[in-house]
DNA sequence: AACTGGATAAGTGGATACACAGATACGCTC
DNA sequence: GAGCGTATCTGTGTATCCACTTATCCAGTT
């Protein structure tokens, strides 16, 4: 059928297509937290009935971006403060065990391609654009997927959604993270010492070191 | 209202009542991996339209029990034995950093509670049905709680239910597991030493190690 | 005899329609 | 004037219906 490729990626059901409209506009951080999801409202926005909206909203909910309570409705879920530095210790926790278990998959090349993430990262950051959150995350999943762990990935990754609202906040006050270039650059040189017990504990305190400066920029953020 | 306490429990929707009963099916292994869950069969089962049962779905494929393909149904996800050893490891990661967070919570009163359900859990053994699994479960559970991290909670009960199938056929090859209260003993007794960092290797190691225990009887089982 | 093509049946995804629960606002009573 | 009860209205949850995709089976061809 010449109707097969209907949108640019790889979107077959009108159930996916507004998960990542939904997903995407919350980790823009287009709406605030506990602002409410209107199914009608999305719905009309990107032509189709409220029925796949809904399906897409227990999604959300299964990852946390979103809070549905039976008859009232979806709203956006938000993190504490509490919430945020919860976050950020199962990060290190995951992340951690990740580096861990990529470390006999690091060789020359990998490190070349990470510097060069690194320098994509920075050139992002010169921009001004927020482009330079989705780097980041980048980097990080890059190092976590050499673990051959697909389901460890999927759980970092979705942890890394949850947090980008906050990250965008801070990156829009802060105007570049000063220290990112260097705390990352640590990161590579203890990858290619190939230590992975060392490795670990750098990825871990690399994570929740980042959560006290963020959450400063990230609390009056919240609901 | 007086129809107001319409089930045993608090479900207020048919959706509640679709998931409760096929997760409930799905840990108890009623159904193998590999099964195609058909909506109306499941529907007409419990008294309602398939719409909630499809619903219910979306939370279960949330949680990695069962896998939709779009226009191909549902199917039980199941687990090779390199997602078993996968799942444990993450268990390893997170079940380690919450019993080092749950460390400051520890007092005689908790350890006392804790030695209880170990004389629960060998009471259930020795009944021989599979309560064995369900009090295991609440023991590592009532330990990861003292963390004070619902998140982190959360995200362990889910791997939990996600291996739940395959602790019961363990359990039925072997009688009891000989070393498993053992093994138990350890963990509560390095909670007593105080010692944050050692709890936390403990529980890594017994984590990881009962792995390779319940892959040999499991493979067998697996799609 | 095996493989490929099409036709038919079954089943999934999506839309519309309806019923019920919750929120809000107005009026009545104290 | 304030507080409570009630009525209306918005919006969610469920059911039925329709369209489209997919799988299976049979027939025709090589």
């Amino acid at each position: 059928m010449a109707a097969d490729a209907i949108g640019p990626l790889g979107i077959t059901t009108a159930e996916e297509e507004a998960y990542r409209h939904i997903q995407r506009a919350l980790r823009m951080g287009r709406y605030r937290a506990g602002d409410r999801l209107i199914p009608e409202e999305i719905a009309t926005e990107i032509g189709m009935s409220r029925m796949p909206v809904r399906e897409a909203f227990r999604q959300l909910a299964a990852e946390g971006l979103v809070v549905i309570r039976p008859n009232r409705g979806c709203i956006v879920a938000g993190l504490t403060l509490d919430e945020i530095y919860e976050t950020f210790e199962i990060r290190s926790a995951l992340e951690g065990l990740a580096v861990r278990l990529a470390m006999p998959h690091i060789d020359v090349e990998v490190l070349e391609e990470l510097e060069r993430q690194l320098d994509r990262m920075e050139r992002a950051s010169q921009t001004g654009s927020s482009d330079w959150v989705v780097r980041h995350q980048a980097f990080h999943l890059q190092i976590c997927q050499l673990s051959n762990r697909p389901k460890l990935v999927r759980q970092i990754a979705s942890l890394h959604v949850v947090i980008e609202p906050y990250l965008r906040i801070w990156f829009d006050y802060v105007d570049k993270p000063a220290s990112a270039r260097a705390e990352h650059e640590i990161l590579i040189d203890v990858l290619r010492s190939g230590d992975a017990g060392k490795a670990e504990i750098v990825m871990r305190d690399h994570i929740v070191e980042t959560a006290p400066l963020l959450a400063n920029f990230a609390s009056p953020g919240r609901r």
